[in-house]
DNA sequence: CCGTTTGCATTGCAGTTGCAACGTAAACGC
DNA sequence: GCGTTTACGTTGCAACTGCAATGCAAACGG
């Protein structure tokens, strides 16, 4: 094989440039030529690693999906060993909110590929699996948090739209970062019980 | 004055067209001439009574707004006077979900025109307005069920952030439609106290 | 009856889109 | 050395876009 690149290498860098156009002027200003002024390449280039458009969303999709997931895993393991069920899902939701610019343009992008799927059920499927595992893992946090009363599955269900609305919300500016960091706080007293209030979050 | 027309009902066939094409194909594909066609009449009327394509857009997002409201206060007027404020909540939520095809519908036109003002702050401010008083009514309903021990404000905001997810959830088709009322009749159990199950929802 | 205003259709235009086609240069196997 | 394969860059094209401009008919005021 001749001339030797790192095929992902250039996949990722097409799909990283589609993202910051995706952020700052919303999907259907992705098109090839943009994406290829932003990335700093030619046009051909960008149809050399994606042949059709519809190719690279699908591409850039799945990095939105792996970067969250990535976020994720990454909080979660700061914690270290063994933490507490409530800790554990608040770190986890936390992280998915768009607090920061980075992660508002990412929220951004994910934003506008929620409406782009909405529209392409074939597409969306990805993300069916992607939710029942996600929800599968809180209903278990859930259970191991010694909540009573409550039937784990609909919590997660619940707690989960929590994140996405709050996310939804943030992302429009209607509140900002702390009444939603607050919501989400509230959420979880309600549903393990009121916090001992260490020193951490008043008011 | 020649020729009378009723600006308003031309102005609301053309933006009901607009919506068709949203729901069915998203807001990218929505053109003039696209827009046009599906009202069945000529590009030039379209252009007639808008005279941009984002006077257009403004206008279709108010209609979406207003006939949300439409349906809320139509809901909670058929529950009669002074109705629980538990029930009044779950009547206007529930009914601002996505749960049968026209709210679906609209529920995708609105999902898209949230990342279209995601990328165009000064649209989205009116949105603003509509998010704090619904805020606030919630609010006041929360205080009224004799909640205790939450912050309403705070229990609102969740509450919000709740419907708005699991709507999202519906339209991406993530899970059935009695799995969201489920979650949020868990919800408010959260919040008001487990239900004496009146016969209405057990399982 | 005539001018003006309104309602609407048609046409034109510059710009952008996705995509195919073609070109070339480089690296490799032989 | 040569042919093949990969990695691009360039060009071309038909389709589409928003929008301005133009045309025309109808209805009204005078």
């Amino acid at each position: 094989m001749p001339k030797r690149v790192d095929h992902r290498e250039r996949r990722a860098l097409i799909a990283d440039a589609l993202m910051r156009v995706a952020a700052e002027q919303g999907l259907e200003a992705v098109s090839l030529r943009h994406v290829a002024a932003a990335a700093g390449v030619s046009a051909g280039m960008v149809q050399h690693y994606f042949r059709t458009r519809d190719e690279m969303m699908t591409f850039a999709l799945a990095v939105v999906r792996e970067r969250n997931e990535a976020r994720v895993t990454r909080a979660i393991r700061a914690l270290g060993a063994t933490p507490a069920p409530r800790a554990l899902l608040r770190t986890m939701l936390a992280e998915l909110l768009p607090l920061d610019e980075e992660r508002r343009a990412d929220g951004r992008v994910a934003l506008a590929f929620l409406a782009y799927t909405a529209v392409r059920p074939a597409v969306a499927a990805a993300l069916h699996d992607e939710t029942a595992a996600l929800l599968g893992f809180i209903a278990q946090l859930i259970r191991a948090g010694t909540v009573e009363g409550v039937d784990p599955e609909q919590a997660a269900v619940g707690l989960l739209a929590v994140m996405e609305g709050l996310g939804i919300y943030l992302l429009g500016g209607h509140y900002p970062p702390e009444t939603a960091l607050a919501a989400l706080d509230t959420q979880l007293d309600l549903l393990f019980g009121p916090e001992p209030s260490p020193a951490g979050r008043g008011r």
